[in-house]
DNA sequence: CAACGATGTTGATATAGCTCAAAGATTATT
DNA sequence: AATAATCTTTGAGCTATATCAACATCGTTG
């Protein structure tokens, strides 16, 4: 049924086998699959991504020996909800999470998309109290970092704060793009560059940027850039027709990247 | 002219006049000797809001001395410029600033308000660039933080490293709340939310919550909101002829804070 | 103090995106 | 495999907010 087989899963699967021949080589323990817990730092693909990013062999140990590498999750499990204590910060190894914050009212808005790579849980650092709940939108495992041993091990590792500050940073950073986005673009500008930015987030991790699978529903792309679902629905159709993407229900692949980038401003990306 | 005379700007002069007078009278000063009158940490009166929250004496003398206090801004000075080298944080001391980024198309978009007791420029911690232009909207003063100082001072002092991932993470929280109100509310809960936050963020530095000074301008708020200056203008009016309000040009009461809760929502401040 | 630019208000009209509705496609469940 | 539930698409009409325009006010500067 998939016209366009370079889907997120299968290439986080991807991902994963080769994890699983470097292991097979190295070791005579296996860790099975992507999913499954045991996986160290050191050994996964993602830590140029992460946490660790330049952090020596014996610090990247000491990182290692705090992170719990939990059982995974499937679609619709919940890795904490809104007003849940805060304890921990999440590292994406595989599969996908979104983050909402439910109104009294009831309706939702999605708050943001974590691929693999990136790290949820920020929000309750400030008042040690999470501000969204996060779900898994497929199958998912993730690395958790308990937040008071961060902090200590931040102290004894100057590259590790270093590096935590930046994360912070980035995404401070992010969340004042979606800011202006949402203050100032149209309805096709934010899809085009949600689609543009996904791309990029795809990219970091080695996956194709031109050919991806959305993990998320056309709602959820809807909240997550204050438009309706018939709104993010008839524009996927219209870049179709524009010749700018090819939209197989959740496969995506961007065809004019250029003109992409035109729609959204030539600062873009 | 005013009708309202409990103004930020009022109050910040109160605020600030005598470390106001202490630099005027040392002339353009880069770094204050910590031991010269009246400006430091210790003797500031917003410490308890801003770097120093818990920290013990000797590690508030420790923060003082990285900490410099410079010449006060002029209305429309810039702090920093988008795609300035990212070298310190500021805390604002009395006066306000405005952020915003200039898209290639040459429309700014307001970014973010800063009152005294908070912090400017976290937008350049992750790629050592600042995102953002930061400009004084009013006479002000400000606290620079050089990020390596502050980085390595960090090492040292465990309260340090956490107020500052707390100040980081409330930054996150806010982003994302912004956000909500963009992706989801109404014209009008956007504008009753803005002046709630105002409201709030006035009343954690003293100043009254139901009689304050706008700093910006009205287009500012559009901006910042995702609002066109009319609409502002006439939400302004709207609310006070529903007796939400008193507006005087920039001068606001809040007359009826109850309602005004109701119209963004129950779960809101 | 006059005059100019910046800011703020108000009105009339246009439109992008929302709402409501209904049907088709996909995915999950039994 | 059948059924239910969720998700997606498309259409038709509506409305909140933008746009365009004119004028009023403020505050800065020569």
């Amino acid at each position: 049924m998939r016209s366009i087989d370079n889907s997120t899963e299968l290439n986080n699967s991807t991902l994963a086998s080769s994890e699983l021949q470097d292991n097979r080589s190295n070791a005579p323990v296996v860790k099975l699959c992507p999913h499954s817990a045991g996986v160290s730092c050191g050994s996964c693909r993602l830590n140029e991504l992460c946490l660790p990013i330049a952090l020596s062999e014996g610090e990247m140990q000491q990182l290692d020996d705090i992170v719990e590498r939990n059982r995974p999750y499937k679609k619709a499990d919940h890795l904490y909800r809104q007003h849940d204590e805060f304890r921990s910060i999440f590292a994406v190894r595989s599969g996908s999470f979104k983050t909402y914050v439910l109104s009294s009212s009831g309706s939702g808005r999605v708050t943001g998309f974590y691929l693999p790579g990136e790290i949820i849980g920020m929000d309750g650092i400030a008042d040690r109290t999470h501000a969204n709940s996060a779900v898994a939108l497929e199958h998912a495992s993730i690395c958790e970092i308990p937040f008071s041993q961060l902090e200590s091990l931040s102290l004894k590792l100057p590259s590790l704060q270093h590096n935590f500050f930046s994360i912070l940073g980035a995404e401070i950073t992010k969340d004042q793009k979606i800011h202006t986005i949402l203050s100032s673009y149209s309805a096709e500008q934010r899809i085009a560059s949600f689609l543009l930015g996904v791309s990029s987030r795809y990219a970091r991790v080695g996956l194709s940027p031109t050919r991806f699978h959305l993990p998320m529903t056309r709602g959820d792309i809807g909240e997550y850039l204050g438009l309706t679902v018939e709104t993010v629905s008839r524009l996927f159709t219209a870049l179709q027709k524009k010749g700018l993407i090819s939209v197989d229900n959740r496969e995506i692949a961007l065809l004019e990247k250029d003109e992409f980038r035109a729609i959204v401003g030539a600062d873009e990306f």
